[in-house]
DNA sequence: GAGTGGTCTAGACCACCCT
DNA sequence: GGGTGGTCTAGACCACTCG
């Protein structure tokens, strides 16, 4: 891991440990640079990097402060991690409801930008989070890129396994929102009435060389699903 | 304006103008800093400009290309720019339903980290686009940071006036999401039932000296609600 | 005016991709 | 192995904030 990101976890990590509140003043950049020996530009990448993770602002020509997430149980909408990531414990868990290979129709193929018959995996999946489902999942993978993929994968994280196993890094995501009324198999899931409303989030995820290797669809319960943005 | 926010915009411009694919190419390092005349760390900066506006990706040992929003007529959850920003032609409209001042209470005092009793300005609008109602809007601005409003700038583009009149710039911002029921007030100007759903958007704006001065509370049309994230 | 962040330069070396 | 992006340095100067 490069230097400014080491720094920059570091800082993190202590922001976090002693709970500083928002608002309170860092070190200046002289000093950050004497105490972690390296230069200004090297220090410069670590706020950059720190101001995007929204943990610091900077003010020119006052100094760097910390800034602090208002609301807990909230899912971060920037982090490009996939499910596991969003939740501190352990209590997300995912039951896998269908795992299978299929061919790109039309539109699968203009989403993840492959020619039409192109193999793909196909995954449906529930996630829970303290007991609770808050979404119904529906995935396709890229064979192209995710050379491999089985049941037992699917039953855990994919992400982590892709990164980890195959060493597919999320370069990039597109997203978008809107509101629908759920289908009766999604209501049926989400334990819906048809009459209710749940939020849809389309998500394309692309590896660190641009290819397109996930689009997912997925339902969100209109009474457990919270979400937030900092930038 | 900084040299590497110029080359950026001009870079971007260009992209738009030879309207680019997904994908092409671009120069490489070396051609851009003989390009504009400057130095290998200020393209640097540029390109990671315009990575963090979603206008490129870059591919470690291969190459600088083109990244593409594919769907049209979703707003940008990510740009800071208040409401007029998210449309290109000027086909949205805002109606003031509501302008006055109030002291914040208790909720409002949490929400804009000022003391209870702060002078506020209240905001209530109708957002059109294309003639079609999409979003309540009910804002409160601290007095202390935005010196001055009224009835007759609150009917225009609020955002605008706080930048070029006021300089106050956005430096970053907090954005919640949820569903819920509308209550009869609001499914009365969203021309909702109360059994219908509403996407709710809260939104703190902090200026670039770290002072938080809008809290929004948005709640949008579930037909007309569409919203895009890059990342 | 002293302190602090923001921009810019010139150059060295490393890590990765592709043919 | 040649090309390309990624990291890092050392130092200069500018722009803003605040007492």
């Amino acid at each position: 891991m490069p230097k400014y990101m080491q720094i920059a976890d570091e800082i993190e990590r202590q922001i976090q440990t002693l709970n500083l509140p928002q608002g309170t003043k860092l070190s200046n950049i002289q000093e950050l640079t004497q105490t972690y020996q390296v230069s200004k530009n090297t220090i410069l990448k670590t706020l950059k990097q720190l101001e995007d993770r929204g943990v610091i602002y900077q003010v020119q020509g006052s100094g760097i402060f910390v800034r602090r997430k208002k609301r807990k149980g909230y899912i971060s909408l920037i982090q490009n991690q996939g499910f596991s990531s969003d939740f501190e414990d352990d209590s997300e868990k995912a039951r896998l409801l269908n795992f299978g290979t299929l061919s790109a129709n039309e539109h699968l193929a203009s989403q993840l930008q492959c020619p039409v018959g192109t193999p793909l995996y196909e995954v449906e999946r529930l996630h829970f989070f303290r007991g609770q489902i808050y979404c119904y999942e529906h995935s396709y993978f890229n064979q192209e890129v995710v050379s491999f993929l089985n049941q037992s994968i699917a039953e855990t994280s994919i992400f982590e396994y892709l990164n980890q196993a195959l060493h597919i890094q999320v370069g990039f995501s597109d997203k978008y929102l809107n509101i629908q009324s759920p289908s009766s198999e999604i209501a049926n899931h989400l334990n819906l009435k048809k009459t209710d409303s749940v939020l849809k989030i389309e998500e394309v995820y692309y590896s660190s060389s641009g290819k397109a290797f996930d689009y997912s669809k997925n339902y969100y319960h209109p009474d457990h699903a919270q979400f937030f943005i900092q930038s």
